[in-house]
RNA sequence: GGCCCGAUGGCGGAGUGGUGACGCAGCGGAUUGCAAAUCCGUGUACGCCGGUUCGAUUCCGGCUCGGGCCUCCA
């Protein structure tokens, strides 16, 4: 028999482990800030949502009824510290000779297409630009008691809520020699709500409001969509660290104001840390940035990109390495071989009649709670292991480990094995069970020989070897060793590209 | 300048007041015509200086170095 220990989360609003406990019974509602598409989403953004889900994963696996959302930020955000300057989507849409609007689709299509291959469950994905008649509304109630307005916008006064800054831990009095203000300003931290669309000019994602014709301020969008999508106050609100400091504390000033309340209108706040590498966080406003479809141009599945994030702990940095990305690829090529390796076996069993067809894709996998209770004979060790650390604020490494300890005990039930290792990758979400040893061997762009070509170098070594003629077989090997294909006689697949 | 965080073996990265996970690489063995892949086994580390303690990598203070935020940012 083995505990459901209960989940614990880091909160960053108090520092301290909390208890998951849901405000709605066996619900749980989550809020993540999600990508401002007026670019590629690089590796580091990815890993905030790959932090997410797998936070979904594990309430839900610990049996919640879960409600995601990840917004869309498609207006609002600024090139410059001033409230006045240049939107991102508009300064995008120039460049690229495209409106605002192509451009907010097109990445969010490509920032959907990469969640879907490093297997982030889908949530909802809100438009700010469908949420604007709202945010006005929102901007209205504040208005008497919480804002002022100035030529540029209307502004929120950060002194009208109580704790204001609380998340952040930060002072709020005016810092000294920083950028520019606004004039006008009544504290440094006060932040527009809307942006007027400066006399003259005309924007293309411009709204009317009783402020004039312009865009939301971008906290605002946060707190609408939650409120309107999960309701305040809702259990769970998730973003890169970066947000602990400006953009969470206005959202919170933003709830309190408009909520009539001292509440944050979440119950906790989570924050993950970030990729970084030699240099630093990586960084778009720092010119080059590798995306999702620059690693797998040079032959890394998605998944070892899962796998290397899930490797470290969320609120850990972690460095980005291409040796550790082939050290991650290396892992999950061995795992998944595991895997295959039981089903094959499993199969066999199945086919004398010894054991149920694949009961570990019964209604859709299981779930640890379904799996714990059980007795699982020698795999409670390992099951234990796996859910305390899950249940420790998400300690990932740690389950890892626990899954490779299930794969490589001796001498146990197949079908409960399998079992076990489903409900497992249904947190870790590396797709396990259908995921082949092919589908890693991933084609790197600069290779400049064709499978084909190499199936039939293939034949001609196997004739050579089958003659003993060895002299030959070595040559061939060597050449496709030069065209950067390894030959590997004893594995089934036979060869892999070797990756740079 | 202000606020905050980190420093673990060759690399990445957990964790702990008292035998220092795990992965990758390396090394040894099995296997192979030879290799590779695979399997088994295995060495090496807690930034520096003090303090608390029977005992600190783990707690406290200082230092050094690195990073983040303060302006858009996962």
């Amino acid at each position: 028999m083995t505990d459901t220990p209960q989940l614990k989360l880091f909160n960053s609003l108090t520092r301290q482990l909390e208890p998951f406990a849901p405000i709605h019974d066996g619900e749980a509602r989550v809020y993540t800030c999600g990508p401002t598409v007026y670019n590629y989403q690089h590796i580091g953004n990815m890993r905030a949502y790959i932090f997410a889900d797998t936070l979904g994963r594990t309430l839900s696996h610990k049996g919640f009824k879960l409600s995601h959302v990840i917004n869309i930020t498609d207006v609002g955000h600024l090139t410059s510290d001033a409230d006045a300057g240049d939107d991102k989507m508009e300064k995008a849409a120039a460049a690229q000779g495209k409106s605002a609007w192509d451009i907010a689709r097109y990445y969010q299509e490509v920032f959907e297409a990469d969640l879907d291959r490093l297997n982030v469950r889908k949530p909802a994905h809100p438009r700010a630009t469908d949420y604007v008649e709202s945010m006005i509304e929102w901007g209205k109630q504040m208005q008497e008691k919480h804002c002022y307005e100035l030529n540029s916008g209307l502004y929120f006064d950060v002194s009208t809520v109580p704790d204001y800054g609380r998340l952040a831990r930060a002072v709020t009095d005016d810092g000294e020699g920083r950028i520019d203000e606004v004039e006008g300003k009544r504290n440094a931290a006060d932040f527009a709500i809307w942006r007027k669309t400066p006399p003259g000019e005309t924007r293309q994602m411009e709204w009317d409001s009783p402020w004039g014709k312009g865009a939301p301020g971008w906290h605002l969008e946060c707190s609408v969509m939650s409120a309107e999508l999960l309701g305040h106050p809702f259990d769970i609100h998730t973003g890169g660290i970066d947000h602990r400091e400006i953009h969470h504390p206005n959202e919170i000033a933003q709830n309190q104001a408009h909520n009539c309340s001292s509440d944050s209108a979440a119950k906790i706040w989570m924050h993950n840390n970030f990729l970084i590498d030699r240099r630093g966080k990586m960084s778009k406003s720092t010119g080059e940035f590798l995306v999702l479809q620059t690693l797998v141009d040079r032959g890394y599945h998605p998944l070892a990109y899962r796998m290397m994030c899930l490797q470290a702990h969320y609120r850990s940095e972690l460095e980005f390495s291409w040796e550790g990305l082939q050290a991650a690829l290396t892992r999950l090529k061995r795992i998944v071989m595991l895997v295959e390796n039981l089903k094959t076996r499993h199969a066999e069993l199945v086919s004398a009649s010894i054991a149920d067809a694949t009961p570990w894709e019964k209604s859709g996998g299981w779930t640890l709670k379904q799996v714990q209770g059980d007795d699982w004979g020698k795999l409670n060790p390992a099951l234990d292991k796996f859910s305390k650390s899950i249940s420790d604020d998400l300690n990932t490494p740690i389950a890892l480990t626990a899954l490779e300890d299930v794969l490589t005990v001796k001498k146990v039930d197949l079908t409960k094995k399998l079992t076990i290792v489903g409900a497992m990758d249904s947190v870790l979400g590396l797709r396990l069970f259908d995921l082949a040893r092919t589908d890693l061997r991933i084609r790197p762009k600069t290779a400049e020989i064709t499978e084909a070509e190499i199936d039939a170098e293939f034949e001609r070594r196997k004739t050579a070897r089958a003659e003993k003629d060895f002299a030959a077989s070595d040559a061939i090997r060597d050449e496709l060793a030069a065209k950067g294909v390894e030959v590997m006689d004893g594995d089934p697949i036979g060869w892999e590209w070797k990756l740079a």
